[in-house]
DNA sequence: CAGCATCCTAGTAGATACTG
DNA sequence: CAGTATCTACTAGGATGCTG
């Protein structure tokens, strides 16, 4: 019982630790902007609002699910908004509200430690990679 | 034949772009912190080094496994140094390296959004889940 | 104390086909 | 043109038990 109290607990902790960070702003927002399309789809309106194809045609890689989906998500969030024009066929464009524009520093911040330091990254990673190879966990004769 | 090469195009076009996508820093950055106990372990150790134990007792909601996955990956890619001390129990030192700490304004920048935000997204959320509501596909009678 | 190995499941991305 | 719907495959992450 003692054994089954003690994992009890832990569940709940666990269970309270998330509930917290479901709530932290900054949790919320990396989340946001980490995903795969959501920096990419922000990075192509920053000019000016497109329509749906010509970001499908920039994003070369997505999906549109997954455009749609990131589309959907930053509008319900404030970032874009979505205007349909009821012509035929119909037209649909998406432009960064003043929220969506706000985050473009940040971003940008993002972006200029990464191109500052990333290779200093890669070179922590090759050097940690041969670090592994030449020190095996019995060593030889 | 032309379905079958027009589809083997979009695939190598997909393709193409997830190895641009591979290789651009800021998309590199974004995978490292938006790990969800990366920001977390970051934070932690802003202040100083700590022992295995304290992080697994400060960041309360992770495993042990995600604990070890995300230093190991921090200390792969530079960002903080592993220090064991052969006592016995065995003793393990973590603490954030200058390009560690380099990245902190950056978190720093990201929190600052969010905590100034947050609230106009939470709004925003509202307003696009009422007026969801409020706009039923097809209008009943 | 600080892990590693194993198993398992739940969410998510992509492919595909269809529609207003 | 701008989506929606459905299915499948993948994998990130948690639970558990064992070790130097």
């Amino acid at each position: 019982m003692a054994t089954r109290t003690a994992a009890q607990h832990r569940a709940d902790v666990r269970a309270a630790y998330d509930a917290y960070l479901a709530t932290c702003p900054a949790r919320q927002l990396l989340d946001r902007i980490s995903d795969k399309w959501v920096s990419l789809v922000l990075n192509a309106l920053a000019d000016g609002p497109l329509r749906y194809r010509d970001l499908n045609r920039i994003i070369a890689g997505v999906s549109q699910k997954m455009l749609t989906q990131t589309l959907r998500t930053l509008e319900r969030d404030g970032l874009l908004t979505r205007t349909v024009t009821p012509s035929v066929p119909v037209r649909v464009d998406y432009r960064l509200t003043p929220l969506g524009h706000s985050l473009l520093p940040v971003m940008a911040s993002i972006k200029a430690w990464a191109e500052c330091h990333i290779e200093e990254v890669q070179t922590a990673r090759m050097d940690y990679d041969r670090g592994l190879a030449a020190e095996p966990p019995v060593p030889g004769p």
